[in-house]
DNA sequence: ATGAATTAGTTTAGATATTAAGAATAAACA
DNA sequence: TGTTTATTCTTAATATCTAAACTAATTCAT
């Protein structure tokens, strides 16, 4: 079997950990979770979006959503409504104050990922997006 | 800011599930978590490990692995014992049933690791590797 | 030698992951 | 039309993540 520290998965994992590292103190210090972020920034791109849709776009799973979705709204930055057409669906949105939250961070996370650029490698950035695009896309 | 879709840490999320996804059957049907599957591993390779050490060859953070070490103690997978230097220290290792565990499953996880090797591309999950150690190493 | 830092590991509290099962609505179909 | 089947979302149970505080053992400077 293959060693412990050439496992894919692994090798995934503290990638992943590394490239987090950059942005976790900012999100820390404006009490948003990495899973509450990486909602909110698909509600932003997407403006509106069905329950199931999120969990996709997030990579998280439903029962995870649930939750996720009820303390983002108790705290005031994502707002749902039923659909008219099918009673079963939830559409989910931003807030204003969420917006405010995305004016405030930005240019935080933006000064993040160009120093991070610059160190990492442009086109060693461009390699390795595009190598774990595919990946991804991969159907085992 | 970056578009959502071009988020490192999302590529690096969505890249890992398409490659756990490989496993996962595998660990589901023998009552292995996919941590404790990383933590069996682990100590597989090193033979004896300290909780500590373990944790950072494994990405876990420490409250974390307490309950992953009781548990699979609990299942009879690891045994532990008090270094007699440092009192402070627990010194981690395998059982038998545990190397058990891995002879059942080795040809299996090998077998799909080919798999998917074929599929993607030995060159490609070479530059692939080489990416993501460097981004691991990364000091930021 | 002794009290202040350090260090390994645990506990706690709240949030999330994972699987399975349940509730409500909608679509399919005899 | 009435029933089955599918789909969306939620609940439940257990495991794990994350940050912070805590305990016990060790080290270190004075």
């Amino acid at each position: 079997m293959r060693k412990f520290e050439d496992s894919l998965p692994l090798q995934l994992l503290k990638a992943r950990e590394a490239s987090m590292a950059l942005f976790r103190p900012l999100l820390q210090d404006n009490n948003v979770t990495e899973q509450q972020w990486r909602v909110l920034r698909a509600l932003k791109a997407f403006d509106e979006l069905e329950s199931k849709q999120l969990a996709e776009h997030c990579c998280i799973l439903s029962p995870s959503l649930t939750g996720i979705i009820k303390r983002l709204e108790q705290q005031g930055y994502i707002k749902r409504k039923k659909s008219d057409e099918d009673q079963r669906r939830t559409l989910l949105s931003l807030t204003d104050k969420a917006l405010d939250l995305f004016e405030r961070l930005s240019p935080d996370v933006e000064t993040q990922y160009q120093a991070f650029t610059k160190l990492y490698g442009e086109e060693k950035l461009e390699q390795l997006t595009k190598l774990l695009k595919e990946l991804a896309e991969l159907k085992v």
